[in-house]
DNA sequence: CGACTGATTGATTTCATTCAAATATAGTGG
DNA sequence: CCACTATATTTGAATGAAATCAATCAGTCG
């Protein structure tokens, strides 16, 4: 039995699975009582160091990744050096769905994080195993796509203050689902991540973010927190209306 | 039995399907032989006239689509009407994999469209009978994913002259798959079209495209059609390269 | 043949970027 | 504890790439 890094528990072969905060809102939650045994059977627990990399654009997609801790950021990179960052992965975010057999994107942990690491053949036997596990990759992979899309249309047609605002609702309310949005936030990433997010430069993400205390729309304690004052008037900015 | 829209052969009942130029490149081709039959009873052929919409965001997603035919866009909407194209579903292309129960973007024909359409209810039958369909479904939402990943890299961080290059790029390879990409290209979307895809106007989209023709990159005997006189160079300017 | 739509070309403006500097904030070792 | 360094953020001034405003041109269709 490999020994794992995490503290082995008395209780029985599921219990890693079976405590984990995130497996209610990801993929693992497919699987369930008894089931959960072959789960935690497949699953290696990693830790990440902040700003490590733990999966490379273009690298053979040899393992899915299920974060269990921290946030995590997905980017891409062009030859130059100019960086997208396609999304932030926090709690129950599935990392590793590849097109072809590499990664599509890569990421680094913007914070320290704690994932569980499958590998692929580990993961055909359970969906082998377990059907259901396949349809909820394919309803992640949607949800995955829909936001995808969203994030296009943030890209391509709003403006700097409508994306920072989109921003701000969409890491409010990307929490634990079905809760409401927060109003407090506490924002893990630099500047330059908010930046390569929404396709803006550091300068024009916090000016913007200044021109929004200004206007009474937040609260700023520290650059790392967040507070929204308003967040209906913040809501109706990043969907572009007045 | 339903009359159907399109001639009806003398010859088995899976003839629709077994003999659709399409199926072989769209996620039908997880269904063979004899079972083409099946396939066949749960799709009903639909012709689209040009401009005419089929699909709209929001709406409960009732029906699956797979273009047989022709060119549609999928878009979505701002409240102020800013538009973003989200992509161009050409021959193949499978439609309505929805988040929620709701579509989450609109497709309109850009010349007249023909495609298959399946009911939810009748999908989920298809799926039960054939594991292997969601299989194929879970590889068409991931690559999906994938090229929106790559759009999201283009719409927020290449320059005008590089988006235009990555779409005629992407457009010449974006056929029937694993064969040579055309060097002689139809576009039957308008300059509005193109310019929603890549979060540009109209007019840059044409300035962009005249200067590459006066830069003997491309040809353009008509504004439908464009020739790739140097497709290795435009690759690189797509790609940001120098 | 006008009227309409789509595409191209030109002149001007603007929003975000770039360049530049100041101001936190955290970490490190003396 | 306090310099000293390194890094992140904020703010200001100047620039620029693409948008907007405006006009012309080309093809299509009643």
């Amino acid at each position: 039995m490999p020994a794992l890094s995490v503290p082995a528990s008395p209780a029985s072969a599921a219990e890693p699975c079976a405590s984990c905060g995130a497996r209610s809102y990801s993929v693992c939650n497919a699987i369930e009582g008894a089931d959960l045994a072959a789960l935690a059977a497949a699953a290696v627990p990693q830790a990440v160091l902040a700003g490590a990399g733990f999966m490379d654009e273009g690298e053979p997609a040899t393992h899915f990744f299920n974060v269990t801790g921290g946030t995590a950021r997905l980017f891409k990179l062009l030859p130059d050096g100019r960086r997208q960052v396609i999304g932030f992965a926090r709690p129950g975010h599935f990392l590793g769905l590849a097109s072809a057999d590499a990664y599509t994107v890569s990421a680094e942990a913007v914070e320290p994080v704690r994932l569980c690491r499958f590998s692929r053949s580990r993961m055909r036997g359970l969906v082998d195993s377990f059907p259901q596990l396949e349809h909820r990759l394919l309803e992640t992979a949607t949800h995955e796509l829909a936001t995808a899309q969203e994030a296009m249309v943030l890209l391509g047609r709003k403006t700097a203050r409508e994306r920072v605002a989109s921003f701000l609702v969409a890491w409010a309310s990307g929490g634990p689902p079905c809760l409401p949005p927060a109003t407090t936030l506490r924002l893990p990433m630099t500047r330059g991540d908010i930046a390569d997010y929404l396709g803006l430069t550091i300068e024009t993400v916090s000016r913007t973010l200044t021109r929004f205390r200004k206007d009474g729309l937040i609260a700023l304690p520290e650059p790392a927190e967040v507070r929204l004052l308003r967040p209906a008037a913040l809501q109706a900015v990043a969907a572009g209306e007045d």
